[in-house]
RNA sequence: GGGAGGUUAGCUCAGCGGUAGAGCGCUUCGUUUACACCGAAGAUGUCGGGGGUUCGAACCCCUCACCUCCCA
């Protein structure tokens, strides 16, 4: 016997492990040969990560299409896996190192920084997926995989080689993100965009305000960007034609300035035309250099004063400039974001006090310097963006580097007409766009990192800096020695095409690391370095659909799961992922990765903020599952905070979470996800909605209860066509219905329909209902309609632990294993059972019946309640005026009716007895003989709200009605329903009219 | 500045041409042998404002306001 309540925590390890022993979820099982084949690729989770709300929704919507896909009999492989996040995870180890006062990478080396990687991976790498295997993801988890694996390093090394061999992939000196904690260059999608406005005003030549380069510090150390400095130029010369010996520009990156090589205005500006026709030269302040004034559509004469500073090296847009008009590009920074020293500095000609100094040090010190020369003209606060690193939060550097590019323009073409020709489809549609918009306008793709852990480059540079890309080193000695022998023998050069660039010596010559190759020996008089960096985690993650299948060996997984079904994820990893394995996929495999793409929003929390660290508002998925105290969550979310931030997220926390969070289970969090999850919108998690839920499960289970003690067994021969009863016939169609709803709901993608549907008919129709009106059947001894009514329970309840298993793994599971203590014993588990296809069991008869007696019971409830009548007490009902067929369904229900309307008697008379509430249910009228026990007033005036609130409906489809446009245009059935509606109506108000009549009578 | 999405019951959200819905919360009643993690009944909405199309608009179109996100 089941238990009185279920606990989600002694079922859930029980069923996993039961799962786990039937290998159920293994790809290409016995008997799936020939099935058609349905397979997804996980979202590989960040190897370093563990679990958070976005992968509980997105792994529910993914195990809910491959549960339901793998009961329809399909072949289904969802395959498992990790990547290795090579910053993240470089991070983690480097913070382990020194957490455990080891010493650090730089000093260690790379080999064996990358043993210790390694081995942290071995042992706290498997977090998320074991994490994964607590929300049910029925992933085939002997097939998991992981980026840096040999298989898929394999396969990155073969793409890697031949992008280079077709020309696509190439290496460039060219301005990068530079990342100056990591000391990498990072892609434009991992920089952010942050908007800053600093609050510090100066302006020269105000003797009551001097400049105060202290007050100045302390604005930019709370944060060093949010302003703009006007700096006076003085001019080499003094030019004919124009009057001042200066000209001012404008920058919100001062220190900039030491890398300036030229000053643009606008080729129409009239302020400046003398300049530019004279060849003017300024002579930069601070460093003596002279630079060109240059004409050039950059500067904007509407802005400012029309004339801007140009730092090729160090900007974007100056990088442009400096190409169009021949600047010299003169670095400034070295890899750490400190003003450059040694021969770089000289090169610049920085005067020596500014030498090493941080680059925001050296901003407020160029600042003061040029108010101390007196070319400071003023400070404003200004609006503007600055790019920051999403993994290390500091300000990017635009910064000049060698650094290896895919030709993303190149390989976009192919995925974007897959997209728009319908062989990938998003859904919602409307994602598209944002696909098309980003391929159209992409940038080459910089997949060099200089970080350790990773995919290393498979470069090697011939002393004279020859490059050769190849499967290995053996491989490249061969080109070298191919290439050096039709050309003169190598002269070494130093750095040109180095995998570092050249800037990155400093850095790295204070901490070198040892060459990572072992046999330069012995190779005659060529010695190959191999380039030092590795590749973007992105460029594996990116053929992620294929080499997780075995590429580039010709599996027969490969043939079997290529392309995959669908792809879910969230809109937010449309750039960085979905569009890159497109392009990888259509490349290689000359086939798209998916033929859908599904689309699921952000998780936040109650309030609709995004759930973060540092606002203390996470919601942990397995806090849900488990449940937790309130001082453990407290501690959990103020872990780290500043005391302030600290104090109000306590408050915060205790105030929303009185009792904590109470442990809901598995099932509940999935359902709700579900649920919530209408097709692209975010979802708002509360956590009253998970205990709606975590209810509708002990309801379920309440259910199965009640079939168990009433010996509802199954019968194998069981045809729900053939039903006899018709409250069998009626609920055989209800869950037909509701059968048919769940599939569409989750073939088309919108589980919360199909969530919606399976809540409904579990609750609201079969428990509610059908469960409500086959106890006098089941407590009475009509033997074969009691035996029929028993393995129709079953049954039902079989379709419906068939139609919630995906959505409820555990709980189904082990009801469908329990709902045996009188029939057979299961041989299979629910996950591997049929899913039901039903057809032709709906029947007009009998939902016509039963729903007469639905409507019924709920009419004489409505009015007891309306009319006082004491919940307890019973009371007679007289059907009045009553044709053959309500006749016969009174009689047949006389049980039902008598039980859930707590009635004592049903009788039938011509007219309503003197003295009694009136029911009136679509034709049926019915009367409750009261007088004396109800207040005849009270009975008047419901009587009156009724006839007012169906005159009023009466008078909106006379609207209709009366308005010949709507006969004559809208469609029949409409014209045709109005029509049935007032009629109804009408009828309803008529016997209403006459029931106050006799009231007064 | 460009683009996308949103504005529906106290809260969170479905619905997207034909009689305004759900969950939670709220009010009243109830321990009737599956379930109080329950049952029954009930209240609550000018569907953001304005205009248009249509026989008919929460739904389609235009416009305005506000919110969110993405891109520059």
């Amino acid at each position: 016997m089941l238990d009185k309540t279920y606990q989600p925590a002694e079922i859930e390890p029980r069923i996993a492990a039961d799962w786990d022993k039937a290998e159920a979820f293994k790809c290409a099982r016995p008997g799936r040969e020939t099935a058609p084949a349905y397979s997804i690729v996980i979202p590989p989770p960040n190897v370093t990560g563990s679990l958070h709300m976005g992968h509980a929704l997105n792994n529910t919507l993914q195990d809910v299409l491959v549960r339901f896909e793998r009961m329809r009999g399909k072949d289904v492989l969802w395959q498992p896996g990790t990547d290795h996040a090579g910053i993240a995870t470089q991070m983690v180890v480097e913070r382990k190192l020194a957490a455990e006062n080891r010493t650090d990478r730089r000093t260690m080396g790379r080999e064996a920084f990358l043993k210790e990687v390694w081995t942290w991976k071995e042992e706290s790498g498997g977090t998320i997926v074991n994490q994964l295997k607590r929300l049910g993801a029925s992933c085939d988890w002997s097939r998991e995989r992981f980026t840096m694996d040999e298989g898929l390093s394999r396969a990155v090394l073969k793409v890697f080689v031949e992008l280079y061999n077709q020309g696509l992939i190439y290496k460039d000196k060219r301005l990068v993100n530079w990342d100056p904690k990591f000391q990498t260059a990072i892609s434009d999608l991992e920089v952010v965009q942050a908007e800053t406005r600093g609050s510090f005003q100066w302006v020269a030549g105000d003797p009551a305000k001097p400049f105060d380069a202290k007050a100045l510090a302390k604005v930019l150390d709370r944060d060093p960007s949010g302003h703009m400095y006007h700096f006076r130029y003085p001019l080499a010369a003094k030019i004919k034609g124009y009057d001042r010996d200066y000209i001012v520009v404008a920058t919100t990156r001062p220190e900039t300035m030491l890398g300036d090589t030229g000053v643009a205005v606008h080729p129409e500006d009239e302020r400046y035309a003398a300049l530019v026709k004279a060849k003017a030269k300024v002579k930069l302040p601070l460093v003596g250099r002279e630079i060109r004034v240059v004409a050039d559509e950059y500067s904007d004469p509407t802005k400012g004063t029309g004339a801007v500073k140009i730092t090729p090296a160090h900007d974007f847009n100056d990088f442009e400039v400096g190409k169009r008009q021949g600047l010299e590009k003169i670095n400034i920074l070295d890899a750490f974001g400190k003003i450059v020293a040694g021969d770089d500095a000289k090169a610049a000609g920085i005067p020596s006090d500014l030498i090493g100094l941080d680059r925001f040090e050296a901003r407020k010190k160029v600042v003061s310097d040029f108010e101390a020369l007196g070319l400071l003209e003023k400070i404003e606060p200004t609006t503007h963006t600055v790019p920051h690193g999403d993994r290390s939060g500091v300000v990017i550097e635009p910064w000049l580097t060698d650094q290896w590019y895919v030709n993303a323009g190149e390989l976009a073409k192919d995925a974007l007409a897959a997209v728009r020709s319908g062989k990938t489809k998003f859904v919602p549609e409307r994602f598209a766009n944002d696909y098309y918009r980003w391929l159209e306008n992409i940038q080459p793709w910089c997949i060099s990192r200089q970080l350790w852990w990773g995919h290393q480059i498979p470069a090697w540079y011939g002393p004279d800096g020859k490059v050769f890309v190849a499967h290995d080193e053996a491989e490249a000695y061969a080109q070298a020695r191919q290439h050096y022998a039709s050309s003169p023998s190598p002269r070494p050069s130093r750095g040109e095409g180095r995998g570092e660039g050249q800037q990155r010596a400093q850095a790295e010559a204070a901490a070198p690391h040892p060459s990572p190759l072992p046999a330069e020996a012995g190779r005659g008089d060529i010695v190959l370095t191999r380039d030092q960096d590795v590749l973007d985690t992105w460029f594996s993650s990116a053929l992620w659909p294929f080499s997780t299948l075995g590429w580039p060996d010709k599996t027969p997984e490969v043939a079997r799961y290529y392309p995959t079904s669908v792809l879910v994820t969230g809109f937010d990893i449309i750039f960085f992922w979905v569009a890159r394995m497109m392009m990888m996929g259509c490349h290689f495999m000359k086939e798209v990765p998916f033929a859908d793409v599904v689309i699921h929003g952000l998780v936040r929390d109650g309030q609709g903020n995004k759930m973060s660290k540092t606002r203390g508002n996470v919601i942990d998925p397995l806090d849900i599952i488990d449940g937790i105290g309130l001082d453990d969550l407290v501690k959990k979310r103020t872990a780290g905070m500043a005391k302030e931030q600290a104090n109000r997220v306590d408050k915060e926390v205790r105030r929303e979470f009185p009792d904590g969070i109470k442990p809901y289970g598995t099932d509940a969090l999935r359902f709700t996800m579900a649920a919530m999850a209408a097709q692209g919108s975010d979802v708002k998690l509360s956590i009253d909605r998970v205990e709606g839920y975590r209810n509708f499960a002990t309801k379920v289970w309440n259910a199965s209860r009640f079939a168990e003690q009433n010996e509802c067994v199954r019968r194998r021969d069981f045809d729900p066509k053939t039903v006899s009863e018709t409250l069998n016939r009626w609920i055989a169609g209800e869950t037909e219905r509701a059968a048919a709803a769940v599939t569409a709901g989750i073939g088309a993608y919108k589980f919360n329909e199909a969530a919606g549907a399976l809540y409904e008919f579990v609750w609201g129709t079969f428990c509610d209902w059908y469960l409500e009106l086959v106890k006098p059947v089941l407590m009475g001894d009509e033997e074969s309609e009691k035996e029929e009514t028993r393995a129709t329970v079953a049954w039902v309840l079989d379709q419906i632990l068939k139609l919630l298993h995906p959505f409820m793994p555990f709980i189904t599971e082990e009801l469908w294993a329990h709902m045996v203590e009188h029939g057979e014993a299961r041989r299979s588990l629910l996950c591997l059972s049929e899913w039901p296809r039903l057809d032709g069991l709906a029947d007009d008869k009998a939902d016509a019946e039963i729903g007469w007696v639905v409507r019924l019971i709920s009419e004489i409830r409505s009015v007891r309640s309306e009319m006082n009548v004491p919940a307890g007490a019973k009371v007679p009902l007289v059907v009045v005026g009553a044709t053959d067929t309500i006749r016969a369904w009174a009689r047949e229900h006389d049980e039902t009716l008598k039980r859930l309307a707590r009635l004592d008697s049903v009788s039938f008379a011509k007219t309503a007895p003197k003295g009694s509430a009136l029911i009136v249910s679509g034709d049926t009228t019915a009367a409750i003989p009261l007088a004396g026990i109800i207040d005849m007033g009270e009975e008047r005036k419901r009587l009156e709200k009724e006839i007012a609130a169906a005159e009023s409906d009466i008078s909106k489809m006379n609207a209709k009605l009366d308005n010949p446009s709507f006969v004559a245009k809208a469609k029949p059935e409409a014209v045709e329903e109005a029509r049935a509606r007032k009629a109804e109506l009408e009828a309803a108000i008529r016997r209403w009219k006459a029931a106050v009549k006799r009231l007064e009578a």
